[in-house]
RNA sequence: GGAGGGAUGCCCGAGUCUGGUCAAUGGGAGCAGACUGUAAAUCUGCCGGCGAAUGCCUACGGGGGUUCGAAUCCUCCUCCCUCCA
């Protein structure tokens, strides 16, 4: 591939980068290129969203650069502002070296772990010293600080910000200069560290590192982006039929959206898809099971994809019975003469988190017992091994008595 | 340092002047049901906990108090915001 080829394979579907001419320039060089992406040290349930720039790491790596974690266990010790309205909880620092070794084990699902470089960034801001750090942040301005959209954004809603939310685009920065990073990857929403980091590596005479950022992959309910804690994540390590299902719940509209950032048939592909979605050509039912066959393959492997496209057919397409179901065991003795009370027995088996809970399910009429619905709360149903309880169009539990 | 405003359930936000009828109006999110393609849209129900139930417990930033009774009144404390310096 020559240079431009590299560019274009590289950095062609990033939403934005600082600069590609100077990613050129880099790439012309023929050495390796240090490429830093910043880990976050309190997710260690890696998602779709974080496969995204991983996915472009890959090709990095794939040409022959290297790849730097940075393990942010020193700005996690602060909580990180970037996107978010709420500071983040303080983490220990068992704590972080477990979520690590986690993202290390998930990340390698996408990449070659191996081959990289992890940073804990503690190794270079612990010796920084509190001189240090205010020399540090004699090198940034308040009003270059406040371009930030998050801050100007939480300044008008009155929501505190705390000084430490200023420090860390600065540290952050800083790790840029620690590890000599040519370019940094990341989230749109990075995108403001990405630019101090240039600036603060400038005053530091460095060359400054191209900045290269991929749209936030949007989460499994179509509008919020996709987080662990808003509960719209698909997580790397899902088992297969999780994730299938999780993806065919997706709206519609995000389909070419979810090809475009997580398959390799890029915005072109995503396109076509989608017109053929458009002129009829293609039900959206079959465009996402497509899909949802590739992100579950990739991670579980083919077998694994074909047999979650067939069990998801089976139960919901047509309404049969999965094929593993949780056991749920009751002792013989807490029963009556046979039988149950079926609010025990729905928040016995994990379906419900309080009886309160169970009682609006089955009042509801959520609640099945053998395919049949059970809506009298008060019931006490006749259980035998083998009776199948179901909570809701999701959850099975074969009951056994015993 | 001074002056003023505020803190309510997962989130937003009424209620506070004029104490009880407040588990607390409304919206969003969420869950279940109907319709479907486990899509969207729409419609219906639910939406603190425990109880078969009259009911009981916990909850309106935290403590103390007034009262038969407090989200609502008094008091101290904590935190946040705005303006001035």
């Amino acid at each position: 591939m020559t240079p431009e080829q590299q560019l274009e394979h590289l950095i062609g579907d990033a939403s934005e980068v600082h600069t590609r001419e100077e990613l050129l320039a880099k790439l012309k060089l023929g050495r390796p290129l240090r490429i830093k992406y910043g880990a976050d040290p309190s997710a260690p349930d890696l998602h779709l969203g974080h496969s995204v720039p991983m996915m472009r790491l890959r090709r990095f790596q794939e040409l022959g650069h290297q790849v730097i974690f940075i393990i942010g266990d020193f700005t996690g010790r602060i909580g990180d502002p970037s996107g978010r309205s709420r500071t983040r909880p303080m983490l220990s620092q068992e704590q972080i070296k477990r979520n690590a070794e986690t993202f290390a084990a998930q990340a390698g699902k996408i990449l070659d772990i191996s081959a990289c470089e992890i940073r804990y960034n503690s190794e270079w801001l612990d010796g920084l010293g509190s001189d240090g750090l205010i020399k540090l942040a004699s090198r940034y301005t308040v009003a270059r600080m406040l371009e930030r959209d998050d801050f100007s954004r939480r300044m008008a809603a009155e929501t505190p910000i705390s000084i430490v939310e200023f420090l860390y685009p600065l540290v952050q920065a800083y790790d840029s200069v620690a590890v000599a990073a040519d370019v940094e990857v990341g989230g749109t929403d990075q995108l403001f560290n990405f630019l101090v980091a240039r600036d603060i590596m400038r005053s530091y005479d460095m060359e400054p590192q191209v900045a290269a950022t991929w749209t936030l992959l949007v989460g499994t309910d179509g509008t919020e982006k996709m987080s662990k804690s808003l509960g719209n994540y698909v997580g790397i390590a899902e088992a297969p039929a999780e994730m299938f299902g999780k993806l065919m719940s997706i709206s519609d509209d995000i389909l070419p959206h979810y090809y475009a950032l997580l398959t390799d048939v890029g915005f072109d592909g995503a396109e076509r898809i989608d017109r053929q979605i458009q002129s009829r050509e293609l039900h959206p039912m079959e465009a996402k099971k497509r899909l949802a066959r590739i992100i579950v393959e990739r991670y579980h492997g083919a077998e694994a994809a074909a047999q979650a496209q067939a069990e998801f057919e089976a139960v919901f397409s047509r309404g049969e019975l999965p094929s593993e179901m949780p056991e749920h065991r009751v002792a013989a003795c807490d029963l009556e003469d046979g039988r149950a009370w079926i609010v025990r027995l729905v928040t016995d088996c994990g379906a419900a988190s309080s009886n309160s809970e169970a009682r609006r399910l089955i009042r509801g009429g959520g609640v099945r017992l053998n395919d049949e619905r059970i809506d009298d709360e008060t019931a006490n149903v006749e259980v035998s091994t083998g009776d199948i309880l179901q909570v809701g169009k999701r959850y099975f539990a074969k009951i056994v008595v015993e």
